[in-house]
DNA sequence: CTTTTTATAACATTTTGGTGTTATGTCATT
DNA sequence: AATGACATAACACCAAAATGTTATAAAAAG
């Protein structure tokens, strides 16, 4: 069993000390650095390289969704954990993309957030089901295409498809074998279907924008 | 504490009877259906109205995936729990997208799956940290912006935004109150920027496609 | 003093809107 | 089996609008 190193970024300071003697007080854990803003966190981490860093989000100055997108850009490999009392959907996706893998509340106990960082380290996103749900709802968001498009015919979507791509219309009716009077046609007939009046709206309702 | 209703569809026999015996032999849930293909289930599940399905990926004819679609697009409220041996991603996009928001393994233990199904009902996305991983990772790989993007002004930006709208080059000229033979000279130089020779092109860089 | 932003002007090309035609296939009803 | 109604897919022409290219250059910002 390897040992886990960790670095905490986190203002306050009760919180930073009680985690760093959690870390350090537990077998297969070390806390090697702990900073009270990202500043610090960014000048600092680099030369530790942390298997994990446990993140908050507000912080004095840059917070803590700027300063992981800076780490993660430079070290690819070094996992992130973000350590919050927010559940809001937004602070949640901004921390996932900007690439947190973990994402748990500051409410989790002792034991939970070792375990947590351990799995974070072994390749999994610890996070409790009920932000695993927002994620999954965003997913599901995203998913359904515009009803609108289902009115389209196979040949309709197929010219969209190619209006999507940029083609102009003579490549399209190179690609599809069919004369350039056919394709704006069918292309008349698709921006009326999609009430549009343009490529670029087309294209926009093509992919539920 | 009320009671959990719950249907199965599964092909496997003994598989799809021991799940029976588990749920019904386990205070706070009942097991009210058991099917062993999704074409059984489509038919009969809508009278039954349970609380969670547990779905099976592969059936014999329709499979697990959009025999999910079909009914959740029914009963939006109904709730959906993929049972299955993979762990690819595809498998598990295409069951997220098809409105499933638990994804477990089948060789989860009886009382994780209990577990499980209630965290379901009540609002949460059970699956391993392995599998949240995959979605935190598609949100990742999403995210990145087009590097090209940043070498465009801050104005360039504004007009980009512009252009992606589908707005046309007199409403742009109108919106940011600059004459239309500016608009022409900026989208000339964006397109010089990103390499590209139309609207489109450009707009499916902004959204990174 | 370089980059950015703004502006003109002339021009070619592409796209869009409007109004047609022809052929083919499906489907429900006679 | 024949009919009519309707959708799809293909092709055509004209005029107008929008977009893209090129060249040139002057404020404004840093």
């Amino acid at each position: 069993m390897d040992i886990i190193s960790v670095a905490i970024v986190e203002d306050n300071h009760d919180i930073r000390q009680a985690m760093e003697l959690l870390i350090n007080g537990s077998e297969g854990y070390a806390c090697i650095g702990a900073f009270n803003n990202a500043e610090n966190g960014l000048e600092k981490i680099p030369q530790l390289l942390p298997n994990v860093v446990l993140m908050d989000f507000n912080l004095p100055g840059m917070n803590g969704i700027e300063c992981i997108a800076r780490l993660k850009g430079e070290f690819p490999d070094m996992q992130f954990m973000m350590l919050t009392v927010y559940e809001d959907d937004d602070k949640i996706f901004m921390a996932l993309e900007a690439g947190a893998s973990g994402y748990i509340l500051k409410k989790t106990s002792p034991g939970e957030l070792l375990d947590a960082i351990r799995d974070l380290h072994e390749g999994g996103s610890p996070m409790s089901s009920q932000i695993a749900r927002r994620v999954v709802a965003y997913f599901q968001k995203q998913a359904k295409p515009n009803p609108a498009l289902e009115a389209l015919t196979s040949r309709e979507k197929e010219i969209l498809d190619q209006l999507s791509k940029g083609f102009l219309y003579k490549e399209i009716a190179g690609n599809l074998f069919i004369s350039i009077e056919t394709v704006r046609r069918h292309v008349h007939n698709i921006y009326e279907k999609l009430h549009v009046r343009s490529r670029t709206d087309a294209v926009n309702k093509y992919f539920n924008r």
